[in-house]
DNA sequence: CCAGCATTTTGACAGTGTCAAGATTGATTG
DNA sequence: CAATCAATCTTGACACTGTCAAAATGCTGG
């Protein structure tokens, strides 16, 4: 028998054949069920079948761990960047639409995007080199978007970085207080952030 | 001996006589010191010169004394919101210091903060009915705030409430990701502060 | 002086991350 | 084909965590 890699599980094997992808994924789906605390090693490795320690072969630490499945996380938003930039649309239709993407992904995915933006990794823990180079592309990519947006005049302001903090903060703030719980009522993130739209446009009339 | 609520210590006593405030101030310091997740009830015990479970009499929970923690958090938050209210200066100067003054409270006590708005308490654990009421205030207070200066003129929006989210969420996001670690340049959040001020303004001309 | 109460401690348990050492297996080479 | 080796996985162990139940201690009113 070969070894193929979409297989999930070699059943009755004392190798696995496919353990890292399947610690991702599984730990990955945890997360997102139960939220990033509830997450222990142990808990995945039951899950997995696979002894407490197996995970150690793959990952330094459990940090580790939690970086490449943020890692995953920018991969997915890029994608989704690129995806909607090449729909023809207005550029403020498309501007909109960044926002409003910026949102989405936030709210339906709180707990990996906990993990790319939060403290658990980025101040508690040192971040892997594989996600500091996949964030701070990310981020490249956007202040590029504003300065493109900034000079054909539909955002205010003259300076692409600091415009790109700013609305980057507006989104995230907005995004946090949701994911977080500290807005509990029913207003729809979606609907704040399209009424902040105009305060970053330059006024039409 | 009288009790005395100011003596921080009874030595060689077995009742401690002030243990609640005691245990109060000894975890805000840590916590200000080596971060929120560095603190342990046994690690705080220990430093209060006292056994394990002696917090156990005075807080339900971790999570209650943290709850607590966050409380007087807000409660400082609240006397720096009505001192820069007092001042008397121009009303755009006073909305520039409260914006100004959200970051400096926001930078300085970067743990407490979190506390105070972070996942930690709102999202994994249930908060306090006292949190969430002087949460509650403080928040309904700066939509007054907002409202008053939308009256006036001064912010842009008919809206306090929708207004209020977004510049909270503007000022909640960039001290997050200062506090983080993911802005981790050498920008100052007062800097950034300070240019998105001009959006939330209506235009004078 | 003693009973009762508030306060603090000790003992215990389940859960966590992680290291060191051993066990198992598939692959490689003579 | 068989022996060795390296990759992979498991077991044992340790220190640390929060928290509960039961015991110990000291203050205070009768």
């Amino acid at each position: 028998m070969t070894k193929n890699a979409t297989e999930i599980k070699n059943n009755s094997s004392y190798h696995h054949g496919n353990l890292r992808q399947t610690l991702l994924s599984a730990a990955t789906q945890m997360i997102a069920e139960n939220g990033i605390e509830s997450l222990s090693l142990r808990k995945l490795a039951d899950k997995v079948s696979v002894s407490r320690t197996a995970a150690y072969h793959y990952f330094d630490d459990k940090n580790d761990l939690l970086c490449a499945i943020a890692s995953d996380g920018f991969r997915q938003w890029q994608q989704l960047l690129k995806q909607s930039e090449q729909q023809n649309q207005t550029e403020r239709q498309k501007f909109e639409q960044y926002l409003v993407n910026y949102m989405v992904f936030a709210t339906h995915h709180p707990e990996e995007y906990e993990l790319m933006f939060g403290r658990c990794i980025w101040k508690q823990a040192q971040c892997t080199e594989e996600l500091q180079t996949i964030a701070h592309g990310t981020f490249q990519y956007q202040v590029r978007m504003m300065e493109y947006w900034q000079s054909i005049g539909l955002v205010a302001g003259d300076n692409p970085l600091r415009t790109a903090q700013i609305i980057w903060g507006t989104l995230h703030g907005i995004a946090k207080l949701f994911i977080d719980g500290v807005y509990v009522d029913d207003t729809r993130a979606e609907e704040i952030v399209k009424s902040a739209l105009p305060m970053f446009l330059v006024p039409k009339d």
